[in-house]
DNA sequence: AGATGGAAAAATGTCAACATTTACGATTTT
DNA sequence: AAAATCGTAAATGTTGACATTTTTCCATCT
C-alpha cells in the first residue's frame, strides 16, 4: 500500500508529495475511473493517512487538470470526452511547436546527442518488435528532452505537469495503444534534424505537423467509435 | 482583513478558496514581495485562519506558478527576472496566437459585439485620457474575451489560471506601467477584424506580432534597466 | 403507486494540538 | 577572536476531532 516506508532514516521527504503521485497514478492508470467521485475519506483509510494530506494533494491534482472541485460537494475525475482530447491536441501543438523552435536554439550539443541515442534505441526497439511500433514510454522520453531542451520553464511547466498527464492518461485508458507507429518515428529524425540544423521554423513546422498527424488519427478513430456506437444502440 | 464574513446565513462557499484569492492578489501587488518565505503560521494570523485551509490555498497558488515550493523548508514567493519574463510572454504567444485562431472558427456573433463594445470604450476611455494610453482593465478584459472565445478549456486555463497572474504580477510590480500603448488599440482592431472575417491564419498572425510586439518592448526596457544599474554600480 | 417530507448518516470544511525537522543563537573550545 | 558544537525556539508536516452541509433512505400523505 504505502510505496516508501522502508528507510526510516531516508524520511520520504512528504506524505502530501507521495500521495500525489500515487493518486495521480491512480487516475492515469484508470484505476479511478473517469468521471468518479474522490472520497476523502475512502481515499484516506486506502492510503492510511489522515484527510489533511490527502486534501492537500487533490488540491494539486486540481492544478494539473486531473480533477474538478465544486464546492461542498467534493472533486470528481476529469472525463475525457472527444472534444477535451482534441483540445488537449490543439494546446500541445502550440506549446510544443514553439518549444522546439526554442530547443533548436538553445539545446546543447550533449542534449542533441542524447536525442540520437534515443531514436537509435527506438530503431532497434521496433526491429526486435514487430516492426511497426515503439514502446510509448519511448516517445514521451523524447519529447520530454525536446520539452526541457527549449529551457523554457513555463512551457515546460504547462506541457509536462498538465497536458501530458492527461495525454497519457487518454493513451493508457480509451485507447490501448501502449506504442506509437513506424511514421512517428520517422517524423522524430526530422524534428532532431532540424534541430541539429538550428533551423526553429523548419523544427517548429515538423514538430506541428507531427502532433497535428496524431490529432488527425485520434480524430478518426473517436468518429468511428461514435459512429460504431450509434450503429450499436 | 477578512473579506466576507458579513453575512452568517450567505455562507461564504469556502475558505480556502477565499483565502487562494487573497493571497494571489498580495502576491500579484507585490504586498508580498518576490522571492520572501510565506510563513504558514505568520499568514494564519493575519488572514484569522488555522493552518488547514492556508495550506490547501498554497497548494493552488503552486499550480498558478506564483510560489515554489521545498520540502522542510517552505515556499517562496517566485522572482521574475528578466529570463522568466521573457519566457512568460513566449508561452503566451504560442497559446493565445492559437486561441485567437480557433475563436476566429467559433466565437459567436454576440461575443464578437462583445468585443466591438470594448474596444469602443478604450476609444473612448483614450480620448478621455491623456490620448495616449488604454487602463491596464481594459485591456485584459479584451485578450480575456478573446481566449474563451476559443473555447478550448486547457488553453484558457493555462492562459487566464498561470500566465495572465505573472503578467499582472510584472505589470503591476516591475513595471509601473498600469495602461496600455495607442498601438496596442490598433493591433486589437486588426485581431477583432480577422475574426469577423472568419480568418483564422490572419488572426494568429496578427495576434502574434501583437504579443511579439509587447515582448519587444519589455526586453528593450530590462536591457535598458539592466545597463544602468551597471552604469550605477 | 408515486411523490413529498423529514430524519439519519456520511461527506466536506475547519480547527487545535502533536511530532519532527530546521534554523538561529549562545556557549565553549582551540 | 574565530570556529564549531550544542540547545532552544520556531517552522513545517501530520493527525484526530468538531461543525456544517449534503445526500440518502424511509415513512407518510395524496
Amino acid at each position: 500500500m504505502n510505496s516508501s516506508l522502508s528507510n526510516p532514516t531516508v524520511r520520504a521527504s512528504s506524505l502530501n508529495s507521495e500521495l500525489t503521485s500515487s493518486l495521480r497514478d491512480a487516475i492515469i492508470t484508470g484505476e479511478i475511473k473517469q468521471g468518479s467521485r474522490l472520497s476523502e475519506t475512502k481515499l484516506a483509510k486506502r492510503f492510511d493517512v489522515s484527510r489533511g494530506p490527502l486534501r492537500e494533494a487533490i488540491r494539486r491534482l486540481e492544478g494539473m487538470n486531473l480533477v474538478s472541485h465544486r464546492p461542498q460537494q467534493g472533486v470528481r475525475v476529469v472525463t475525457l470526452d472527444a472534444d477535451l482530447i482534441l483540445q488537449i491536441y490543439d494546446a500541445r501543438e502550440a506549446l510544443e511547436s514553439k518549444a522546439v523552435a526554442l530547443a533548436a536554439q538553445v539545446m546543447s550539443s550533449a542534449e542533441i546527442d542524447e536525442l540520437h541515442r534515443l531514436i537509435d534505441a527506438q530503431t532497434k526497439q521496433m526491429r526486435e518488435n514487430d516492426g511497426a511500433h515503439v514502446p510509448a514510454e519511448s516517445d514521451y522520453a523524447f519529447h520530454e528532452l525536446v520539452i526541457r531542451g527549449s529551457q523554457n520553464k513555463v512551457i515546460t511547466h504547462a506541457l509536462l505537469e498538465e497536458i501530458y498527464h492527461l495525454i497519457k492518461m487518454f493513451r493508457y485508458q480509451t485507447l490501448a495503444a501502449k506504442h506509437s507507429s513506424t511514421n512517428s518515428l520517422i517524423e522524430h529524425r526530422q524534428i532532431v534534424y532540424a534541430i541539429e540544423q538550428r533551423d526553429p521554423v523548419l523544427a517548429e513546422v515538423t514538430m506541428r505537423r507531427h502532433i497535428v498527424h496524431a490529432r488527425d488519427r485520434i480524430k478518426q478513430r473517436l468518429e468511428r467509435a461514435s459512429n460504431q456506437t450509434e450503429i450499436d444502440s
